[in-house]
DNA sequence: GATTAGCACTCAGCATTGTTGAGTGCCAAC
DNA sequence: GTTGGCACTCAACAATGCTGAGTGCTAATC
């Protein structure tokens, strides 16, 4: 009980601390908040609570600020969810009604989310190794040379040009064509290797060369890629934010820049269905280690081929932040059910 | 010859205010330039580059800053072409050598142009109009369900999935898919609509209306759409410049996150080949009105199929600036020469 | 007529100083 | 365990004065 108030008084810290931006002293937090104490008790919790390391002083006579431990404790325990308001539960029911292919969905989304958690969002195109091929294409562009088009379920559709070794008849073209088809449709990226594999010995020596060549460019082509995509938006955001960065921004835009770090971010941070924090510090990430993640994976039912997410201050409303994201990892993942 | 004077003194201040981003006063400018005379004459000058609009003063006492009248001045008339760093040279003659496909040449060309001019760089996709078709593929993905693949000699790829009113059988597939490539190869997007346009009629009643859904489709796909895309890099370079935007770089993040926009923007500043520059109140765009543009476009031979361009605080260094997007944009319109 | 030295003037920027008020920690009383 | 009271700290702000960079003007000089 008497720890039932100490945590009380971090989480209207951290409350007030995310609407005001400025360190909340013990009479504010009494006046704001019905504690039923007075401020004098309120200080008291407030020393355990710095002892304790959830929340810091910028300088002596000043008000308290919540740490990053402080914000995860009230994460992990203290938060409810924020509902959305009606507004945004609309947008986000709708907002990929008009898309017309899956880049759209991507666009919209990102959208979406930034605008309305106003904060930076990312969105990660569906990896290729859970979903399965719906289509194989080879087109030729020139004697010794082809375009293999790949088309998943998802609706994503991936192409590669690759050189053959020598010219590629017609005839060859159309049978191989037609063997990776049967060999592919329906089939998971994941298992792809095992089917397409032994396809090479089907054909003449003459063309085993061509035929290993193009096999293997599909491969690489389904295999998850470093060339995963994400897309971001809402950078401006940051720069309203952007004195609130214990550093300046510009480390944070720089590994925004970096496809590499973003994927990376999201392969660390959203790797379940359910909404993922990472607070200040805890990012391994150097650049952003004044910022906060959160992040879900999204994909048809429970598997997780993506992720989505947003960047912003350690100061942020989480609880709202948090629904956002969660509803709109939803809706991606209902989306790729029915492309 | 003293109107000489007068220019070199705006050339002088243009310079000294470029690389220190102080105000420049009248002693200052003869310590550093060997102009010959003395701060007082100077200050007759500044007085009278003041009238004229060329110079302005902060505040009473302190030097001179060059208004955007000014800096037109200087590149119209003032400065000369600073060539390109040896290191910057390799760069740029290098930048492409290893890029896969044209996604990887657009995004290598904006990062090495953010790189070497230390702002934030704009690269524009080839248009299609004065690009050629080198194939067509139709590709079932059900059975009233198309995927439309074109492919453009500037290696540009572009898929569209449509719907058509009734099922397609191999047949057709087959024959629409001969009579598409036998009219459109080689033919120009711009040209396509006159090939493309009869070819309904050379089909059976029965499947006009399918055709016809397609060749609309596959028009619209190599007329320029909206969906032109821009890729931008170096954004983390704003930060750096922050604080010297008049305005906040709020607006300028915010106007660099709308394709649209840039879009917009290359259109008008990039033109065409020679590099063309729009400085603060130029630009027409509200939220670019603190920056400036330097821009060119690029294509084949002498033609504009694209833009590219960096966008930065108006106290760049234009001379260096000019020359890195002369630099690229040369390069990449040989590229496009063979694709 | 253009150039220059000299001089009075202006004013941002900085340091100094004092004041205010928010907020704390501690202690004694409840 | 809670509270009122009180002394203490310190950022933020305002007022003040100083300095130096830079100007514009004028009268002398080339």
């Amino acid at each position: 009980m008497l720890e039932d108030r100490r945590l009380a008084v971090l989480r209207a810290i951290v409350e007030d601390y995310v609407s005001t931006r400025e360190p909340v002293g013990s009479r504010a937090l009494v006046e704001r908040h019905s504690l039923g104490v007075s401020p004098a008790t309120i200080r008291n919790d407030m020393a355990v609570l710095e002892e304790e390391g959830y929340i810091t002083q910028p300088h002596t006579s000043a008000g308290r600020v919540p740490t990053d431990l402080g914000y995860r404790a009230f994460v992990d325990r203290l938060s409810g969810v924020k509902p959305l308001s009606g507004a945004e539960r609309r947008a986000v029911s709708s907002f990929l009604a008009g898309a017309v292919d899956l880049d759209d969905v991507m666009v919209r989304s990102v959208r979406l989310l930034a605008q309305i958690t106003r904060q930076v969002a990312l969105v990660q195109y569906p990896s290729l190794v859970r979903a399965s091929i719906r289509h194989v294409e080879l087109i030729a562009l020139s004697p010794a040379r082809l375009l293999v088009v790949l088309i998943a379920d998802t609706g994503r559709v991936e192409q590669r040009v690759v050189d053959t070794p020598g010219d590629v008849s017609e005839e060859l073209l159309a049978a191989l064509r037609s063997r990776l088809m049967s060999a592919c449709a329906g089939v998971r990226c994941a298992d792809l290797a095992a089917q397409v594999q032994r396809l090479t010995e089907e054909f003449p020596d003459d063309d085993r060369a061509t035929v290993a060549v193009v096999v293997a460019t599909l491969l690489e082509t389904a295999i998850d890629r470093e060339e995963q995509r994400v897309v971001l938006g809402g950078t401006a955001n940051l720069a309203r934010y952007g004195e609130s960065f214990s550093t300046s921004l510009e480390p944070v835009l720089e590994a925004l820049e970096e496809q590499v770090v973003l994927l990376r971010l999201l392969g660390e941070v959203a790797v379940a269905p359910e909404v993922n924090v990472r607070i200040g510090h805890e990012n391994s990430m150097e650049h952003l280690r004044s910022t906060s993640v959160v992040a879900a994976g999204y994909g048809r039912d429970d598997t997780v081929s993506a992720g989505v997410g947003v960047v912003g201050p350690t100061h942020m409303d989480y609880p709202a932040t948090i629904a956002a994201v969660h509803a709109v990892s939803v809706y991606l993942g209902r989306n790729l059910e029915n492309p």
